[in-house]
DNA sequence: TTATTTTAGACAAATATTGTCCAAATTTAT
DNA sequence: ATAAATTTGGACAATATTTGTCTAAAATAA
C-alpha cells in the first residue's frame, strides 16, 4: 500500500536530494518533510501543491493520497466502515447536486 | 436525504419532549442540542451515546450518520471523490487487515 | 572516527472545536 | 392581539487539536 509519504520519499530519490536541500527550495523545514515522509505529519494543502510543483508530481495524485489518509485514519478504530463509505458518498452525490441545480 | 439532525429531531418530537427537557435529561445545553438538530454543530461522540440511549435509538445508525456526514463535509467542494472514497477503503482494510494479523 | 543526513521529541504558536450564556425570533396558547 | 413558552442565532471564553520550529540524538555515509 503506496502512501503519500512513500511517494514524496520515492519522489525525492528519484531527484537524489537531501531533505535539507528540498526544505530550503520549498521552504518547509526539513524536519517536517521527513515527517511528512514518514506519515508522521500530515502536509497542509498548500504545502501539497508546493511539493507537487517541486517535484513534479501530479497534484492530483498528491490530493487523491492525503485526503484517502486522512478518511482512513478516521475510521481505523471504527466498525461499519463500508457502510459509513457508502452513505458518505451518496451525501456528497446529493449535497454536489444541490450545488448545481442552485 | 435524512441527515443526523433530521434523525434527533424526529426522535424529539416522536416523545413530544422539548429542548429544555431534553437538555435537562442528558446533561447538554439546549441551544446545543438545537444545533445538532439544526446540522450547525456536530455532537461528540460522547453525546451520540448520551441521546441515543435517551431516545431509545440505535447508537450504530447515529455513529454511521455522524461519520458520513463529516466526511461528506470534508470532500463537499474536492473533486474525485468517488476515487478518495475507494482508495480511502483500500487503505482501512489494509489496516484491518494488519490490525489483525499483528 | 568524522562528517553528513535523517529522525525524534519538546514546546510555542496558530487553528479549530466546543460549551455557555443571553437575547432575538419564532411558535403556541390564551 | 397579547402573553407565555420554545427555539434559534450569535458572541465569547474555554479546550483541544494541529502546525511550525528548534535542538540534539540516531542513523548513515565518507
Amino acid at each position: 500500500m503506496k502512501t503519500l509519504g512513500d511517494t514524496l520519499k520515492c519522489a525525492r530519490e528519484e531527484k537524489e536530494l537531501i531533505l535539507r536541500k528540498v526544505a530550503a527550495e520549498v521552504d518547509i523545514d526539513q524536519s517536517l518533510i521527513s515527517k511528512f515522509e514518514k506519515n508522521e505529519r500530515k502536509p497542509t494543502m498548500e504545502q501539497i501543491v508546493r511539493l507537487a510543483k517541486f517535484y513534479e508530481l501530479p497534484e492530483s495524485e498528491l490530493i487523491i493520497n492525503w485526503y484517502s489518509e486522512k478518511i482512513a485514519d478516521e475510521l481505523k478504530y471504527t466498525e461499519s466502515t463500508s457502510e459509513i463509505l457508502k452513505v458518505a458518498e451518496e451525501k456528497i452525490n446529493y449535497y454536489k447536486a444541490q450545488e448545481n441545480g442552485k
